[in-house]
DNA sequence: AATGAATGAGTATTCATTCAT
DNA sequence: CATGAATGAATACTCATTCAT
């Protein structure tokens, strides 16, 4: 009925650029997933995501058939980056927290979703493997009395998860204020003795 | 018969009580938005709590011009109750904790309120007022060894403000054990010694 | 954010005409659903009949929250008008049958609801109501001996359920004959004797 | 791991197995189609029967250009079953119409296509087909008393529509009785005597 | 001042069809 | 000739907000 979708010449339309386009689509829509989701929230319209990506909604669609499997592929890097850092040897406890703080503030979304939407079964295993960083790098923290004996790995995600839950509601301006301030108490909490 | 809600001559519409329902109107709106934001939080639609009401939609507006005005409205009574329990000379820090504690669980949006979006300037006075309950309460509190000298009344309501911004990602059930373990960890933060 | 949702003088904006307006939309879309039921079907898209019924989308779905609400809604008057025909003491199956028949090959929606979608509850009234007048009419037809004795009200529901099923099938210009052929044919099938 | 379909790079991607492969795509889709059509109807999305196929979308089309074409050769298998069951010469017309009713009850796409849509071109040539294995089986039964002298192709062809319909508009439940029930009524239409 | 209907922008999602490889 | 990704139009549905009565 409406063969013509644009009516004149076909200007306007994207143009197919067939399937080689596929990975560069891909990766376009995770690298705008992660501004999208990191100004607007987990609850951005996906819309936005489409568009800010350069890619019909369609193709959105096709490479994530959901929010969360978008979500997930947008913060993967986020998790890679973390493993990758807290495989160097020399790196500490402190530091990887630190270094999820940073991701926090530029985008709560991830950290948020670490410690919230626990019923996604697709967002445990993530969780974990965050949790997995962190609960090896405890036992090195505690030995260098940073951290006190008490603490469980759990204790670790679910300061994360405060933190970042505080962070997600601060304006950007104030969150590495609001930050700092957080984890200055938490670390009372985690320190040894007491 | 025909799934029509409407009338179609208006015979079914609710009858206009008038400006004497003024008040009552409120109220009934007040008490709606309590529980539809408790059940589907802050982002529930409004329409949901004037039909809960049993108001129409506009007086709903008129009431209350924005979401934020019916939320103050509607989480007023949790400042006030808190209020009058901090009044009685026996109550202490940590009940009055409970009590918002309790209230988060019931409803994470008012204590998420107090951390969050601190920014409207109409909040602002709502989270100064709970924050003088806790600041009133500190001393006595940490002359009684509950708390340590270094905890200064910001710190508490940054505190509520984790533990409410965790309890809002808990599913219901799960929401007061959430809320011990987080409030066992900030408790080591927040006691003397260390 | 887009406060405004034309950006210039605000023409091109169907005014708000208020809640006398309500019956008067309820009419149209009812108007508006039997055309466009009749001319592209029950799966016709809704927007359709809002669009050609002059009414808002939100109104449409405030009238008939879904679908077959409107649908019953728009055949009520073809029940309704069997109805009052089948009331004059002198009409008879034939003539009850006929006027379906006509109904039919108008917009095969209708009757063919009758006989499928017998799954949805709201369904089921109306086919009891249109089956009640052919079972009304039927023993004086068998008394008058143009149908036979072993001819049950299901049957009569069930044949005008073939027929509409056959003339939905039917571009429009041959809907009248192929009813008259299937007619012809199920009239032996219910006529005495044999 | 991400819910992503697609392969980032290609690497997921069903191997083209070239033009040697045309033949055993087109059954695969012939075969799909049946499958697809039997349990989502007619207006299927094509891309389920590319998929069920194993086979790409492209080749859909490029086998059958539009969802006709696939009907079409979909069902050339129903029509030559018929064909062959009707040429053993000991086959009656009641058996001929019994097959078709089963295939109506296992898919009604196939037995609603030849009454319907039979102004297609396509169709027509097929519903030929099939109107001629009814009509050569039907002198005999005639003869053998089964079918009045009144009763002519077009009504065996127009009745297993009406059936076929009929059949369409239920539940597969209720799909044999309901063809046991329509056919018992239109024997009678089609009996000799009266 | 109350009422609730009206309005349409916004968002998710699906699917027919095209096209680079 | 196969592949399957790309594209966006189309559609359902929701909800904030306005406004006649």
């Amino acid at each position: 009925m409406t063969g013509d979708p644009v009516g004149g010449d076909g200007q306007g339309r994207r143009p197919n650029r067939g399937p080689s386009a596929a990975a560069g689509n891909r990766a376009a829509l995770v690298a705008a997933a992660r501004e999208v989701f990191a100004s607007a929230g987990y609850d951005a319209p996906l819309s936005a995501v489409a568009r800010r990506a350069g890619v019909g909604q369609g193709s959105l669609y096709r490479h994530f058939p959901d929010r969360m499997s978008l979500a997930l592929a947008a913060f993967e890097e986020n998790v890679s980056l973390l493993e990758g850092f807290a495989a160097r040897p020399d790196s500490t406890l402190d530091e990887c927290l630190e270094l999820l703080t940073d991701q926090a503030i530029t985008s709560a979304v991830f950290t948020d979703m670490l410690t919230g939407r626990a019923d996604d079964p697709r967002v445990a295993p993530v969780a974990a493997r965050v949790a997995a960083v962190l609960a090896g790098k405890l036992p090195a923290a505690q030995a260098a009395g940073r951290y006190g004996g008490h603490v469980r790995p759990a204790d670790l995600l679910m300061s994360m998860g405060m933190v970042s839950g505080l962070i997600a509601k601060t304006p950007r301006a104030g969150r590495r204020e609001t930050a700092q301030r957080a984890w200055a108490l938490l670390r009372r909490a985690l320190a040894p003795g007491a």
